[in-house]
DNA sequence: CAGATATTTCGTTATATGGCGAAATATAGA
DNA sequence: TCTATATTTCGCCATATAACGAAATATCTG
């Protein structure tokens, strides 16, 4: 657990939608559906990108029923990713992209979970709503740019 | 210099022959033939990734003559980018993988460069050569296993 | 100036990665 | 049991990336 351990770490870290992730995760947990209004990307996205933060032991994972919980690690296999992980979260968070996410991210958060679920199949299926205005940011250049 | 550029700077640390290069260049400046010596990669690769390396911030260069030096950052553009880089310094140097690295960089510091060129530059138009028995390591997973 | 040579740039190629949607899985509730 | 639904897995596609060799660039030396 050291290298290699590290280099998967990096990888994943080197992932701009997976840093919103683990930032966001490290404020409170959170359940994929609530990941995904924050990204902006399909659930099956989001859930990859989890799976590569949590393999690289950068979070971790609770089920509680039909969701899934995921929060930042508190056991970091590699020793220097907690070092990593802490100097980001210290000082990322300042930075004025963050300070957007954290914005988006109470709004989320004062949101029932099983709303935006709702809101996310409905999306799904019928191509992009955005009916309340509050997604397809044009200044976010990461959200659905790149496939 | 915050978000943007500390993702760069992970995404050039998320690449096995890019660590290891840097870690290198913590121990001592190192000019391209030497890091090319190292990583057992074509010089070219060598140089994008040192490019890249270069553009996060993380290495600095220097010119003398026909060799150019690289050397680990002293000034950091992103703020968590020290702090990453320190702890992976300090920690990843225990690895035995780094170790392994650590004396074939012995064994090429005590090679004079120009020989370390001339070295390459036949590998590069008749083929693997091979000749010392010092290259081609089996045990190496990075080492032209990729393209 | 001409030749040698250390490094970079360019063009190409194979693989890795990130994205989506559809289907599968697992769980809550009727 | 059956339905609804939150998440994951799978298959596919477009792009990004890492590798190489050839050619260009820059610099020392004769």
């Amino acid at each position: 657990m050291s290298f290699r351990d590290t280099l998967a770490a990096l990888k994943a870290l080197g992932d701009e939608n997976r840093l919103r992730a683990l930032l966001a995760c490290g404020e409170r947990e959170l359940c994929v559906c609530q990941i995904t209004e924050l990204l902006q990307l399909a659930p099956s996205t989001v859930s990859k990108h989890m799976a590569i933060l949590r393999q690289a032991d950068l979070v971790e994972s609770r089920k509680a029923g039909r969701w899934i919980y995921y929060r930042l690690s508190t056991e970091f296999a590699a020793a220097p990713v907690r070092a990593i992980v802490d100097a980001l979260c210290a000082q990322l968070t300042a930075d004025p992209k963050w300070k957007r996410d954290r914005a988006a991210l109470a709004e989320i958060l004062a949101t029932d979970p099983e709303e935006l679920c709702r809101r996310q199949a409905k999306a799904g299926s019928s191509g992009n709503d955005c009916g309340d205005g509050g997604c397809c940011d044009p200044d976010a250049p990461s959200a659905g740019k790149k496939g």
